[in-house]
DNA sequence: CTCATAGTTTGATAGGAGTCGAACTTACGG
DNA sequence: CCGTAAGTTCGACTCCTATCAAACTATGAG
């Protein structure tokens, strides 16, 4: 379908983090992400009255920011935490988001 | 002068925390208050080059924020970091983005 | 009192970010 | 092979935010 590119966190600046996480929708994202039966979530599983392109498009700037991964399974792509790769670049700043 | 307000740390959201740092600028003006050798600052001695109007744009930002504090000093207004109570309500948030 | 200094406030502007509908792509199922 | 389902991409729109210049306020210095 399509390949989806992770980038190194190392690469990502705290700005960029900053900037993922200033928005409640992306919040959400994470939680239910985090909330999740088996860690991965599609994008329309998400609890959010959003329209498949804006959905679609916060995804893309998770990933971004290096705060999840995507695997594509069929027609769909499911999406999971990459908490302890970001609990080294950023410590704490993952769990703080997650419990808010 | 004017006399500013300082909000209650358990009214400001994580959002609220978040998109004050989500700015570059904000961010430097954080790091120049903690560098100061007093722990205060005022608007014109940020190095940032921006405009009188900008500087103090940001300022009531990280007010809003809770992240500092401001009092008045004859013509001057000097800013400190709430650090202490900032650590209760967002444990480790500060510490990430001085030591970024 | 007068002037300079520090910040704020007020428009105004430009750029970015969130949002959507619609068209497109890819994969699975019958 | 055709239809459906999941995401992506594109274009457009709106709203928010960072930015500045200019006018204003208040304080201290001479």
């Amino acid at each position: 379908m399509k390949h989806y590119t992770h980038p190194d966190l190392s690469d990502v600046t705290l700005n960029t983090a900053m900037q993922a996480l200033a928005d409640p929708a992306r919040v959400a994202i994470l939680q239910a992400v985090d909330r999740s039966e088996s860690g991965e979530i599609a994008c329309n599983e998400i609890p959010l009255e959003l329209s498949k392109a804006t959905v679609s498009h916060h995804f893309e700037t998770l990933r971004a920011a290096g705060l999840i991964e995507t695997r594509v399974v069929g027609t769909k792509c499911l999406s999971s935490l990459r908490r302890k790769e970001y609990e080294e670049r950023f410590p704490g700043l993952l769990d703080l988001v997650l419990q808010a």
